[in-house]
RNA sequence: GCGGUAUUGGUGAAGUUUGGUUAACACAUCGGUUUGUGGAUCCGACAUGCGUGGGUUCGAAUCCCACAUACCGCCCCA
């Protein structure tokens, strides 16, 4: 083993891949329906891109990015999310302008990297599928957004989803929030958590994340953002929870919930789940919100945002582990066995001639014996099987055997050369 | 970045406590039994090596050190 792949890394092999795309395919099948086109955007960006709009002081951008100078003396950054880029290439494409329908609605999906320790569904190569909307304040957007995520989960197959909600309000709300909540916690400083010390200096609404006991006795009294909320970014928040409940969609209200990077406000939201797969606890599955400011603070004209991101190692661990419907290997429509090294031109000539008629053929490539090519056929589930040897290069006739039925017919090589899909599908009685 | 557990063929793994010279067993694969017909039987082949590099020892998969990776818990996040 003299190479192996850098730490937090995974090679996604034959036999996964289906699964990847399966769950890929369904995404954009449903995002289709509420008029998301695909964006693709560079995997990586200038650094600037994703410090402004993630923040400065945020993890993500402090400890868990993979930047480095080009040999151009850029400093570059490897997407450690999606949104910023999108946000980018909507401000530089001009997307904002009047000819594009609005809200503009797209989605993304792909690898992003972060710099962290590995663990089961955590990655520094890891994938989301995202969506993001541009140009619309209305809490309907924030509720499809909710209500197309999902969506995707139940097609999938998937049960026992929490989908938490919160508000961070608006830029004032937020502020008076901040405030009342270092009031709140400053008395007790010397008893938090030495992580909750540092937080309450950084990000005071991060406390409220902790798992640590100590901190969790005061985070249960603590006030509430909910509390502090303005008119209209109450008025908002209760449109968002009325319209979830017009459409019947379960959820809770998690005041307490932040999330990792700046730029959201107002809605923001997680789906969560209970997977031995992913550790103790609920994990986040999906998450997402508005952002309010963040397409002006990259450049663009004052426009709202909404979207979410989903983390697909972790969904497709839970889809494993839930025993999830997910598509097996095809299995071979036709197998050629060739005897003899004279043989090989013919069973080329075969398997060509099936696989322009839409057959999944497959031949021997080995000079095996028949015994050992019938036993590779029947392990790949092949349907039918044509044999070619001297005798029947000489006559012009080939074997074709219904490896269901086991019947064996003998066949003229040039009428079934000639047309192919015809008589296989004569010779297993399909239509 | 911090703490912990683990790492033996293509696969599942036994062996590590008590260091001892063919690294068990099973599956898969390949070959033969059957000069040209499938999941069966029987026979045979299949780790000059136990994550990597050092060290201790007459002798190391087994003991010690360092490193790498995976996993678990923090941090953080999808």
């Amino acid at each position: 083993m003299r190479y192996q792949r850098p730490k937090g890394t995974a090679d996604i092999l034959p036999g996964e891949t289906s699964k990847w795309q399966y769950v890929e395919a369904s995404a954009r099948q449903i995002f289709k329906t509420y008029d998301y086109q695909e964006i693709r955007t560079p995997l990586f960006e200038s650094y600037e891109v994703f410090s402004r709009s993630a923040g400065d002081t945020s993890d993500v951008v402090t400890k868990e990015m993979y930047d480095f100078k080009d040999k151009g003396d850029r400093h570059i950054a490897l997407r450690p999310e999606g949104t910023a880029g999108v946000v980018r290439a909507f401000n530089e494409n001009k997307l904002y302008g009047p000819e594009f329908k609005k809200p503009y609605k797209v989605y993304y999906l792909g690898p992003m990297f972060r710099y962290e320790r590995p663990q089961s569904g955590r990655q520094r190569q890891f994938h989301q599928i995202g969506v993001e909307a541009f140009g619309s304040d209305n809490p309907a957007i924030d509720v499809e957004v909710i209500a197309m995520a999902c969506q995707l989960f139940a097609k999938l197959g998937l049960t026992g989803l929490r989908v938490a909600i919160n508000s961070l309000g608006d830029q004032e709300s937020r502020a008076n929030y901040r405030q009342a909540l270092i009031d709140y916690l400053k008395p007790h400083y010397d008893e938090l958590s030495e992580d909750s010390q540092e937080r309450l200096e950084k990000n005071p609404l991060r406390v409220l994340d902790s798992k640590d006991p100590r901190d969790k006795q005061f985070v249960a009294d603590a006030p509430s953002i909910l509390d502090y909320l303005t008119p209209s970014a109450k008025e908002r928040f209760d449109q968002v929870k009325a319209m979830l409940d017009a459409l019947k969609i379960d959820y809770v209200v998690d005041a307490t919930m932040v999330r990792g990077l700046d730029y959201y406000n107002h809605t923001i939201f997680e789906v969560m789940v209970q997977a031995k797969s992913l550790g103790k606890g609920y994990t986040t599955i999906c998450g997402g919100g508005r952002y309010s400011g963040l397409v002006e603070q990259l450049g663009g004209p004052e426009m709202a945002g909404v979207g979410f991101g989903i983390g697909l190692e972790r969904l497709i661990l839970l889809l494993e582990e839930e025993g999830a419907a997910l598509p097996a290997a095809p299995s071979l429509d036709l197998y050629v066995v060739g005897i003899g090294e004279g043989t090989n031109l013919e069973c080329l000539r075969l398997v060509q001639a099936a696989r322009a008629a839409g057959l999944i053929a497959e031949r021997d490539y080995l000079n095996r014996k028949p015994k050992a090519q019938f036993k590779t056929a029947a392990k790949a589930d092949a349907k039918a099987v044509i044999t070619v040897g001297a005798r029947e290069l000489a006559s012009g006739q080939v074997h074709f055997k219904n490896m269901a039925t086991e019947e064996e017919v003998s066949l003229n090589l040039a009428d079934l050369l000639a047309n192919f899909k015809a008589v296989y599908q004569a010779q297993l009685g399909e239509e």
